[in-house]
RNA sequence: CGGGGCUUGGCGCAGUCUGGUAGCGCACCUGGUUUGGGACCAGGGGGUCGCAGGUUCGAAUCCUGCAGCCCCGACCA
């Protein structure tokens, strides 16, 4: 992409609104604009990143066997009435009515409208398990949204949903999202804390939040530092995965929410306790029947009983990522994307448009790299190169190529690691190789 | 929802206390000089001061009401 044909609107300064570190380097970087509170439009390096995520999800939901689908973001009331949410979710849901005076909902989850379509479709055991999910724009008038993307009122979410005869068949499609989630967050270079959550009135061990570690995050993390240093699996999802989650659950980890002092501390040699503040990215939990109960999803079971479907459901915030990638990643000057999200892989700097050798080798490099497959942001606006290394730095991309009169006359290319600042001077197809590679 | 703060060109701000008809930096446009870390000079365009009402000869400034946004708290991917 040439930068000249781009719509990157960069901030000098600081917008007054944007406290936190993650809003103000996204409206600066032009990643995003407010609409309103918690509401927010994408613009294209915004919605670069957004996609790149949202991509490394499908893939993994893939390989743990968790079909795409999609569903609308307006919901009937009734069904919501049917579950016996419509009236409990309170003023969060945002209720609409429409031209015939039918109520509708603006999506805040999706367990209702699942659990309809299966229901509707599934009538044997035969047909589990069953794991469906989609990604799709929610909405929840919080309170007070605050902190840009990570807190909108609406937001881009993986939901997933499992069906399953029994409870032992739904623990394990539990253990494959949690396997899943931990690989996908891994792959955005993320460190995961999976910690124990609430359950509500199911009960049991099978609920968990995906917190990553970041100085400004909302929630407080205590856990037995050995967690973050448990492997993260492979995609092998035909194996026993119980004591890869063990691994992980044997040690204490909780939330501020669960956090228990005592056991806290009778548990975990001093040694090894670790508090830190984190952002929640990732919420699993089995539920049961609490929905195919009261909506009536019901197989047929082997018997030739009718039993209603254990269901769990499983959630990655999408565009709170975004945020939360940012938050954990970044520097004075700006972003410092990790090269599997990062919107470009390589921004190159033509330092001198105008001087025919300089565009000759800045267009060379650019087809090559592009031809390697690469993501190439390409600033070949007539400005001054100040200007240009201050946009690059801010907008992070993992590599920068720097080409000017110099270097072109001598086919050499300056490239820098926008992780480590090291810079190195080397000829074109070097260039090429360091780059097609992530930075150290 | 409770507490606090803010609202003046695209962005960041001053002016409000002590009413007199809007200013600065950045950005933008034109010309020139510059050109490896956000250039310089000259010229220029753009706002009636969140909205509504009131007081006054006169309101960004005083009064009343409303709205939006931000921060702290209770709630959430």
């Amino acid at each position: 992409m040439r930068l000249s044909n781009y719509f990157l609107p960069v901030l000098k300064e600081n917008p007054a609104e944007a406290q936190i570190v993650s809003h103000r380097l996204m409206l600066r970087a032009g990643m995003v604009r407010q609409s309103s509170a918690g509401i927010y439009s994408w613009l294209p390096l915004g919605l670069r990143v957004l996609n790149k995520i949202a991509d490394i999800v499908r893939q993994e939901q893939a390989l743990a066997g968790a079909l795409e689908m999609l569903m609308p973001t307006l919901q009937p009331a009734e069904i919501w009435r049917e579950s016996g949410r419509y009236d409990d979710y309170g003023k969060e849901m945002l209720r609409i009515t429409d031209r015939h005076d039918r109520d509708l909902l603006y999506g805040p989850t999706n367990e209702e409208l699942i659990t309809q379509i299966f229901r509707d479709s599934v009538r044997s055991y035969k047909e589990l398990p069953r794991n469906l999910y989609h990604i799709q724009w929610k909405f929840r008038d919080e309170i007070r949204p605050r902190f840009g993307v990570m807190r909108g009122r609406e937001f881009l979410m993986k939901d997933g949903y499992s069906f399953d005869i029994d409870e032992a068949n739904a623990r394990r499609a539990y253990q494959k999202i949690f396997v899943s989630y931990l690989r996908s967050f891994k792959r955005m270079g993320l460190q995961a804390i999976p910690v124990a959550a609430d359950t509500g009135p199911i009960g049991g061990d099978l609920s968990h939040e995906f917190i990553i570690l970041a100085e400004t995050g909302e929630s407080e993390v205590f856990c037995h530092s050995d967690v973050l240093t448990q492997p993260v699996p492979e995609a092998d999802y035909t194996a026993d995965l119980t004591p890869v989650i063990d691994g992980y659950t044997q040690h204490y980890a909780r939330s501020d929410e669960m956090h228990d002092a005592a056991k806290f501390e009778a548990e975990v040699p001093e040694d090894k306790r670790l508090t830190a503040r984190g952002i929640e990215v990732g919420h699993i939990f089995y539920f049961g029947t609490k929905y195919s109960n009261a909506m009536k999803a019901l197989v047929t079971g082997p018997n030739g009983k009718d039993v209603p479907v254990h269901m769990g459901s499983y959630g990655i915030g999408v565009s709170r990522l975004v945020g939360g990638i940012i938050e954990a990643c970044h520097d004075d000057e700006g972003i410092v994307w990790p090269w599997a999200v990062a919107p470009f892989h390589i921004g190159l700097i033509n330092l001198k448009p105008g001087d025919d050798a300089t565009d000759a080798l800045c267009e060379q490099l650019y087809q090559n790299l592009t031809d390697h497959n690469l993501d190439v942001l390409y600033d070949d606006r007539d400005e001054r190169a100040g200007a240009k290394f201050s946009t690059m730095d801010l907008i992070g991309l993992p590599w920068q190529a720097v080409i000017g009169p110099r270097g072109a006359k001598a086919g050499e290319v300056e490239i820098k690691n926008r992780v480590t600042g090291e810079k190195q001077t080397v000829a074109l197809e070097a260039a090429i190789k360091i780059m097609s590679q992530p930075p150290a």
